[in-house]
DNA sequence: ACGGAAATGAACCACGCAGTACATTTTGGC
DNA sequence: GCCAAAATGTACTGCGTGGTTCATTTCCGT
């Protein structure tokens, strides 16, 4: 009866496909507004689903942005495992990882943007997820293992912390990201010409070459 | 007619004082939760004062954010202003000027979050506030003379831009608060033990050192 | 001492937005 | 082919929250 006139309406399945729909869809917009400034409804019209599935698939907004926080470190981390520095003399090894890390955060800014907003919640989210810890434990094995050798052939002084290196270049190529804004904002926006940015990063890579070589701190 | 059995409500007027106590709310508010994060019913609820007063002296919620951010702002530049290098030697003066503003972040959380929040807005308010942009310049100047000092003598290389070392010596000192939660969640709490900030510090003020005395990018 | 403006109080409202109910279609096992 | 389970569409709702209305009290100039 009437069907002929009534539209039906048909499509095929695709769970796995909607869902990173989502994800990806969800990474930006979390990214763009942070956790409260996100809207769900946003967020569904920009998906090629509905709101319905968002809720279907990933229970509440909350759940919603613990998978998008993991979505963005697998992404990020995913982009690291292709450096490979064990044949690289530890100095040469140590320099490339760093320019490498600088690049890597210019090239992901919803990654770190993620990662501000983590911080304004006191990273109580990022702290429950056991994927993103191991993920980032595994990131500095690559820097204990330049320190090691380093020293092992005495180029670098002994008793070096990779976790406090690793927390020295995070520092440079994080903020190099994150605080562009307010950075730019108030001096203009100079320093991020590619030029300029070449310079900040060579900079970075001589200061830690520096911290390695000399003996500072106690 | 009841005048004797209803209430009858008095107060003394203090328009200021009313201004100040809702601003320091709304600081602490604004920095713990970002801007659609903050409720305006909590931050009148912690006031002495009401909601209504609020929008009367505010106009909006954004209004109040703003007002606050400056507020921040002007707080923590005028702890800065404190700081006298003039007397020093060039070398001096910045390990001392590096040193205290690693400390001076440390002591003002609420405004590292403020910043990391006008981060997240991409600075659209850092940008619209006068007030804000010439508390900044007003800060660099410091660096500026050290530099010029520095070269002028011989000791620090040719060529130096005292924004990009503004941008070095915030990079660590800005990380350092802003990325504590994240930093601690994945690598355990001990880089932030009295003894191991001290390291830091340390560590930071003879990086910066080494980029001004060798001859570094181009 | 009084009149108008500034300052404050208390209740109220409109609506944006997270979350749901219910119906319908697809899919895959037997 | 049939049926239960998975997947999707459509429409709806309750309430948290930014913002307002109206009345009342304090203050200050003359």
């Amino acid at each position: 009866m009437g069907t002929t006139t009534e539209e039906r309406r048909s499509w095929t399945q695709d769970p796995e496909g909607v869902k990173r729909d989502i994800l990806s869809v969800a990474v930006s917009e979390f990214a763009a507004n942070g956790f409260s400034g996100a809207r769900v409804d946003t967020i569904a019209s920009r998906t090629r689903t509905s709101k319905r599935m968002i809720y279907y698939y990933f229970g509440d907004k909350h759940g919603l942005y613990t998978r998008a926080l993991e979505a963005a470190y697998l992404k990020v981390r995913e982009g690291e495992a292709s450096l490979d520095l064990d044949h690289l003399p530890p100095a040469k090894a140590l320099a490339r990882l760093v320019a490498f890390t600088f690049e890597h955060h210019r090239e992901n800014p919803d990654f770190i943007r993620m990662v501000m907003i983590e911080n304004i919640h006191n990273a109580k989210n990022l702290a429950a997820s056991q994927v993103i810890r191991d993920l980032n434990v595994a990131a500095i094995d690559k820097l204990a293992d330049i320190c090691r050798r380093g020293e092992a052939e005495g180029l670098f002084r002994p008793g070096l912390d990779p976790v406090a290196l690793h927390w020295q270049i995070s520092a440079a190529s994080f903020f190099n990201v994150s605080n562009r804004p307010s950075f730019s904002a108030i001096f203009g926006p100079e320093l991020y010409d590619e030029k300029a940015q070449v310079c900040l990063r060579d900079q970075t890579v001589e200061a830690i070459l520096a911290i390695v070589a000399t003996s500072t701190g106690k």
